[in-house]
RNA sequence: UGGGAUGUCGCCAAGUGGUAAGGCAUCGGCUUUUGGUGCCGACAUUCGGGGGUUCGAAUCCCUCCAUCCCAG
């Protein structure tokens, strides 16, 4: 009896093909829709009905089961108020990391198999081999950065059909096998959640507080802001603040709900040489203390960093710095394109 | 009240007779399954107000207004 595999399928190009490659290889494939996220926001459609609508219409067309798997409460919970809470303690945390976690490599999994799945499958591109993670054939698309707290035991039940193809030939697939979403364009933005700036998102669900934007060096203030849980480190625009240099925030003290900024591109607070993870979380068994390529956010390219375990936390040296590393976002490392895991940044 | 300086797009700032640079901010777009960065594009018929000289002025003259500094 073929293998039943499970694809989420977000109603996007990625995932339709991801079902298709997996029924020409021969798997019993059942398309699953995880419904994570339904609201609208003020000057944003959610995109929820019409990705369902697509999903399902490439589930008819390549003659797969196609089910719902509700999902939202937890998201919510798990993903959305971890995201507030983050903010809100004034880091800046990365949802899509957490719903990977919690919500698409744990629930969906979980839900999945006991429908009666073997394992389920993404239209992720990254490339898993023996239940290690490793970078997709397309580095420019490379997504294991937002799957690094994943763990090997749901890998070993995961596949990756597109971590061997580079983004243009999925599309180019899509085509020739007339998959309906195979012009649709790329999503973009809190995954789920659509194309919504972070802080329209967050301006629902917290108080706007107008506070002072100080300009770091002479302590003068320079504007207004509506709220310091806003504004993230290294971050230019959204200050109104003009004068000659462009300004960026280096800082910000949540209780006194201050912006601090400041136009000295070398400013101590914006690179960092050193940077110390909290949760850490590896794919597989913890890498020894070494050299390792890292990678600080999504798509930046790797670069060589130094471990060293320190109790509960690592420390990573750098050997150059990176600019604008914020508290609660992730560095991943990596060994020869295997992704370990990683941690969040204190 | 004397003496000096300055007033050009929201901000910084070129331009001293030839018909308004540039930067920042802002807005729009691109890149991106997080934040952020970056890239591209748009953005003053008008130069504190009013007169005058001139073919022609933000640039010269007169005057008024405003601001700043030093005196007192």
């Amino acid at each position: 009896m073929a293998t039943k595999v499970y694809v989420g399928m977000s109603g996007g190009v990625d995932s339709s093909l991801t079902a298709a490659l997996l029924i020409e290889q021969g798997y019993d494939v059942v398309g699953v829709y995880m419904k994570n996220w339904t609201q609208d926001l003020p000057g944003m459609r959610c995109p929820w009905a019409d990705d369902l609508a697509d999903a399902k219409r490439v589930a008819v067309q390549l003659g797969i089961d196609f089910k719902v798997f509700d999902f939202e409460s937890e998201y919510r919970h798990k993903v959305v108020d971890y995201m507030i809470d983050e903010y809100k303690a004034g880091r800046t945390p990365n949802p899509d990391i957490m719903c990977n976690q919690e919500v698409k490599f744990k629930l969906f999994l979980e839900t999945a198999l006991e429908d009666g799945a073997d394992m389920i499958a993404t239209g992720h591109y990254a490339r898993v081999e023996d239940g290690i993670l490793k970078v997709a054939e397309d580095a420019n698309k490379d997504q294991t950065y937002f799957l690094y707290r994943v763990t090997g035991e749901a890998l070993a039940k995961t596949l990756f059909p597109l971590g061997d193809y580079k983004k243009p030939q999925v599309r180019e697939m899509a085509k020739e096998r007339g998959l309906y979403t195979a012009g649709k364009k790329d999503s973009q933005g809190i995954c789920f959640v659509g194309k919504v700036g972070i802080r329209d998102f967050l301006s629902q669900y917290v108080d706007q507080t107008p506070g002072d934007i100080i300009d770091k060096k002479s302590g003068a203030v320079l504007g207004r802001h509506d709220g310091a849980i806003f504004y993230t480190l290294g971050q230019r625009h959204g200050l109104d603040v003009g004068g000659g240099l462009p300004y960026y925030v280096v800082g910000k003290d949540m209780d006194k709900n201050e912006v601090y900024i400041t136009t000295d591109l070398n400013d101590a607070s914006l690179w960092k040489n050193t940077v110390e993870l909290s949760n850490v979380h590896w794919i597989n068994e913890g890498p020894q203390e070494g050299t390792y390529d890292i990678r600080v956010r999504h798509r930046a390219p790797l670069v060589k960093a130094h471990l060293r375990y320190e109790n509960d936390i690592i420390v990573l040296t750098l050997e150059n710095a990176e600019r604008a590393v914020a508290a609660g976002q992730s560095v991943v490392l990596y060994d020869n394109n295997v992704c370990l895991g990683g941690g969040i940044v204190i």
